[in-house]
DNA sequence: ACGCTAGCAGACAGATCTGTCTACTATCAA
DNA sequence: TTGATAGTAGACAGATCTGTCTGCTAGCGT
């Protein structure tokens, strides 16, 4: 009756309803109408609604990871080069209509740490900034560490304040002031830890 | 029997709890128990949750403006010190256990877009930003309205990842970060819309 | 033909949540 | 004394949410 099998279905549709509405805000009774499938069904391959908010986290995750690494090969060879355009994920992201932020910190803010909702969404933050550092690494700037973190900070701030005003100049601001940190990194005049006693 | 008026031990209570685990996650009856407050009085104050929802993102909104504003005071009389100062209060508010990131980002997961509740969160932001755009404008830089959000994406990223990592660096990162856009700033050898096509 | 698997349909239990309503108490001012 | 105000205590209705359980159907391999 269907295309594609029932459990496809049901992730299809708590992607969609998870994302646009918030976890807490959907029950698994209408996304059990939604998705066209008996309620037995569903709790045959979710025996917890947790179970299936991990599943929607782990797709999240995986569509946001290939949309990053795509825009930073796209920016060329130069892991320099690649630390400024993984902001043109970003810059999408905020476009798409019905973007309502970063799916990680919205569910982080529904959950209790300690739980695996939100164990989730901390592992998920780390990912990033490890392959950020990576780049940054690779990128051969004298404090990694602290160029990556910065970074992952404008991203978070593009994300979570893009879903408040939807401004799409925000993710443009960002990769510019990605582009400024970097070239800062590059020159090696400012480290993380040494600036603090600048200003 | 209870220091305080009703309504502040009932305010009070929401502020805790809403903050702690979300605003869904607490129900009405758990707040009339903490406060120790009938149900008729509650609901005498507070015809709807709503109602006392946007009454504690009032509270928050004031506190939250009070810290900064006080730590960009008290990086002197320059608007261009003041511009990184203010990120002292990201620094201590993220040292404050129980920390869970922002109220407002967190209270709009919750929240859909149209909703008394949702439209106090975007209000709050804009009205961060102006302030932050006047600081901008004050120091005379020439595009205040880029490097007013460029740092308003710091504040927000570090409020909002501080919440998943818990990382203190975070926030001494993200004042590093500002101290550099603001001297790029100044230096007037970057803007945001001239720097897009730079790297 | 037979049994196995996948799935549909929907009733049901038990908990929880918002909001209303009744009844009682204490304080204070006119 | 009387009446207004503020508050306590808790039952109740109605909706909603998670999760279980029973019955039925259709396809498919042996």
């Amino acid at each position: 009756m269907a295309p594609g099998s029932a459990r496809d279905r049901i992730l299809d549709t708590a992607f969609r309803l998870f994302y646009a509405r918030g976890i807490r805000a959907v029950g698994v009774d209408l996304i059990i109408a939604e998705s066209g499938v008996a309620k037995a069904t569903f709790y045959k391959y979710f025996p917890a609604k947790d179970e299936l908010v991990v599943a929607y986290l782990d797709r999240v995750d995986g569509l946001w990871s290939g949309q990053l690494h795509a825009a930073a090969a796209q920016a060329g060879p130069d892991p320099a080069d690649q630390l400024v355009g993984l902001f043109d994920a970003l810059t999408a992201s905020c476009e798409m209509d019905g973007y309502r932020g970063c799916a990680f910190i919205n569910a982080a803010a529904e959950s209790q740490p300690g739980t695996v909702v939100h164990d989730r969404t901390v592992e998920h933050k780390r990912r990033v900034l490890a392959w950020v550092r990576g780049l940054a690494v690779e990128a051969g700037v004298r404090d990694p560490d602290g160029l990556a973190r910065s970074l992952t900070l404008l991203l978070d701030g593009g994300l979570a304040s893009g879903a408040l005003d939807a401004d799409p100049q925000a993710a443009v601001l960002a990769r510019a002031s990605a582009a400024l940190l970097v070239d800062a990194a590059r020159k090696a005049d400012w480290t993380g830890d040494a600036s603090l006693a600048v200003r």
